[in-house]
DNA sequence: CTTTCCACCCACCATTTGGTGGGTATGATG
DNA sequence: CATCATACCCACCAAATGGTGGGTGGAAAG
């Protein structure tokens, strides 16, 4: 039931593969906030449609970087959080984060930098 | 003239941007180690077939990460090598490989990951 | 002069990815 | 009971990406 896509072999690539793709860093990004429901995910990146937002969820679970916990049978209160994998990722994030300003920096690109809050609603209130 | 993927807004985006792509880490990998040829960098990576080798160091020349060297006119003695911010880049990729090591241990998946030599080829000699 | 090697370019194709716009089952709310 | 929000799934589409198989023009080697 996997839709694990084969991660490549050299561990470098996999793991490129684990984290990139449109939405994933983002995502991991809010969740290393405390863990959030769907729809709250949706508020927080509202760029981001509902389908490819479960599509990535679903990559990450299935890379073991996030998990689900649902009530009971199935949905209505599910919550996503991350894995101690999932919170792994948070140096290697940040430094991807300050090697992209300092690539921006060194091309005299800075001006198209944008802040996270422009894709990242902050959404005030617990 | 410009190949130039237009890169994401995000910082972190920015930097996946650039060093993903099939080859470009593995690429940046060989450079690493001095500069080289096109057909050197053929043979390094035998997988790796020459359009794509080329698409893939036009996208890291764009990017600023690599440079050619012509001689005279044009053609027929390339060198491609590293800028000073592709050599930057070199603890991030050490990073990902870490993480991408740890990520199949966690997973219990070690016995996927592959050696460098699954794809670049030492090729002794200067 | 022919052949080989080198650094490319081009037309074309297949897969993957993100994305749109519908739909469904369920529990809560008025 | 009607309506709404949640957490999904599905058929379908468009762009990007990687890849194949053929060139080309020029330097160098036999």
């Amino acid at each position: 039931m996997t839709i694990t896509k084969h991660l490549p072999g050299l561990p470098l690539e996999r793991a490129l593969g684990v984290i990139s793709g449109r939405w994933k860093a983002v995502i991991v990004h809010v969740l290393l906030s405390g863990p959030k429901r769907t729809s709250e995910l949706g508020k927080h990146i509202p760029s981001l449609t509902q389908k490819v937002l479960i599509q990535q969820l679903r990559a990450l679970e299935d890379h073991g970087l996030v998990f689900r916990t649902a009530g009971a049978d199935d949905a209505h209160r599910v919550d996503y959080a991350l894995t101690p994998l999932g919170l792994s990722l948070e140096p290697l994030i940040a430094q991807l984060r300050a090697w992209g300003e300092h690539h921006a920096e060194e091309l005299d690109d800075t001006d198209r930098l944008l802040p996270c809050e422009a894709v990242v609603r902050p959404l005030i209130s617990s």
